[in-house]
DNA sequence: CTGAAAGCGCTTACAG
DNA sequence: CTGAAAGCGCTTACAG
């Protein structure tokens, strides 16, 4: 006999607890899970038993009994070569274990490289049963997953979504740091000011262009060119490659985050513009990056951990049965770097 | 009745399809699963009939029967404010989506912020029979997780482990990468070369500055000072302001990862020194930062994605029973940036 | 408060 | 090849 390994070790049961403490199943179940049914004193009797035999409930039992998965799911679409340097990613992530992790629910990772594919994994996630609730984040206008979960019946929290989504939602509004950003560089003179969007179809692209666009007419100054970017590096230095060989040029431009922001600079740089003598540029999101690079970015600091605790959060009090009120966060916080400064004169 | 949502339509099982096939609940279950034991033609009248009720089947019922959980794990420790400037989150994770999604595993993702902690999810990840596999990653001298492990019973693949472990391993030898990263200098004329390293409590910061070590005794070069850095930016910048004030300074300088050599050359231009001409400087991983700066960094370009999928089929023939050999993928690849320079005369 | 029983949705010997 | 039955480890009415 070879094989001793850890199989042979027949797992302790809620069955072994309730025969070594001499009360029924459903006593036992009762204890363990603090639920009302049992006196006080059985109810210790029991916990030091299970304690003493090393007891520890098998999720599988308790997924079964209780049609739950303890499981939420996250689907992350991604161009494979935009992951790696996405920021998002990592501190949403963070900010949905330090809530979840806690209530002994784990989450389920997709990475999924098209809509189609996205579409699908929240369709097997929900027939699989492997989940009890997803996150709906990064929305694009008419997104097709919101249809898709609602007829699947998966509970589900979206992130920033517009308010007509039939979802509990939790948003931190880009529209107030995006006025900030463009009535900064009004306040510095700059009358002809760009933009370089993200892809169309986000609504969090619209909503950054959108408040650029009003800030724009609030001040009585037309809109400066736009460059339809799709939030990478190499989409920003393009951005700058088109746009600031435009006549008359802008002098300033408001990017839609920073990594095309940094992008951006680096084109500029490129054109042996200077940053911000020449063009002054700001970003989006507060990426570590943003401070590495020189002349430092001035951007707003979003904060998606706080955004996934929040969601987390919520998401939890759907699974309990729950109808969450919306949330929002503070909205981004600008932060001074050195990439603005005086529009040049004529 | 105000509810009429999804919990009514009670779900499609197994049992219903034998029924309507007119068969065993056994012959239903193999022909589902391809097991041998129905005829041909059983099996495919039972199929049909599934397809057409639009039976699913259900994850809870077969991890409880089967004793699996169609989950791996993978536990990411870090300090919070690093994960986000972490690249090879990303693509290992997307790596291993790659490979197990296609045999309808999922990835469950946990963060952890201490050893302490990591060491409890592992625990609990076994106790609760939430997965079915881990990954060791990022191992660590004398890990206490492979005793853990190995105590616990939980199948593992260890990633860039030391060939001790008594586990099936995948690794991308840096040592190669490192001894070409050192020789490239020292065939620039340079004698004096640094080192800034990760913790030295991973095995892979200890595996990189021993190759360079190495290389230069090889040489008959005298190893030049080290700095024990964090892998992190604000290390490499630190690094640099504490190694280059020294007299004499190293003329170049091996970083054990991107994102310090990064942090490294902004120090250098904070002390006023250009790169390459006062300074050559080599990073490792080949993180898009490294092409964003400027110069451009000289570094190893590493493959966790590939890494990442190695260990996935690994994972996934442990489970099934396997005993897969060990592997190796080809070593990081040298990418020329401009870095690097020819030593400064003295 | 306590206990015996059914059920969640599968898989897997075992007998025919 | 086919079928009836037990079992995986829980939860949850239901009756006492």
């Amino acid at each position: 006999m070879p094989d001793k390994s850890a199989d042979s070790k027949r797992r302790v049961t809620i069955v072994d607890v309730a025969k070594a403490a001499g009360v029924a199943l459903s006593s036992t179940s009762a204890a363990l899970n603090n639920r009302p049914g049992v006196s006080d004193k059985t109810r210790r009797r029991i916990v030091a038993k299970a304690e003493e035999l090393g007891y520890t409930p098998s999720l599988r039992g308790r997924s079964l009994s209780s049609k739950r998965t303890f499981s939420i799911g996250l689907v992350i679409q991604r161009d494979i070569d935009v992951l790696e340097s996405d920021p998002f990613f990592g501190s949403f992530i963070t900010g949905i274990e330090e809530v979840i992790s806690h209530k002994d629910y784990a989450l389920v990772l997709q990475i999924s490289k098209s809509e189609r594919e996205t579409l699908e994994r929240y369709r097997k996630l929900s027939s699989d049963g492997r989940v009890d609730g997803v996150f709906l984040n990064e929305l694009k206008i008419n997104d097709a997953r919101a249809e898709l979960v609602r007829e699947l019946g998966l509970p589900a929290v979206a992130i920033n979504s517009a308010n007509s989504l039939q979802f509990p939602n939790v948003r931190q509004d880009a529209s107030i740091p995006f006025r900030q950003l463009t009535e900064l560089l009004i306040s510095q003179g700059h009358t002809n000011i760009g933009h370089v969007s993200g892809p169309q179809e986000f609504l969090h692209s619209y909503v950054r262009q959108h408040a650029w666009e009003q800030t724009m007419h609030l001040h009585g100054l037309r809109i400066g060119p736009v460059f339809h970017g799709d939030f990478t590096y190499e989409g920003g230095k393009r951005a700058a490659s088109t746009m600031m060989r435009q006549t008359p040029r802008p002098t300033a431009v408001v990017c839609s985050n920073d990594l095309m922001a940094v992008g951006f600079i680096q084109g500029c740089k490129d054109l042996g513009l200077r940053i911000p003598q020449d063009v002054s540029v700001t970003g989006y999101d507060g990426i570590a990056l943003s401070t590495y690079i020189r002349p430092t970015l001035v951007t707003a600091q979003t904060n998606p951990r706080h955004l996934a605790r929040e969601a987390a959060e919520m998401l939890m009090q759907i699974v309990d049965g729950g109808h969450p009120e919306n949330r929002t966060i503070p909205p981004a916080s600008i932060v001074l770097g050195n990439s603005v400064g005086r529009a040049p004169h004529k």
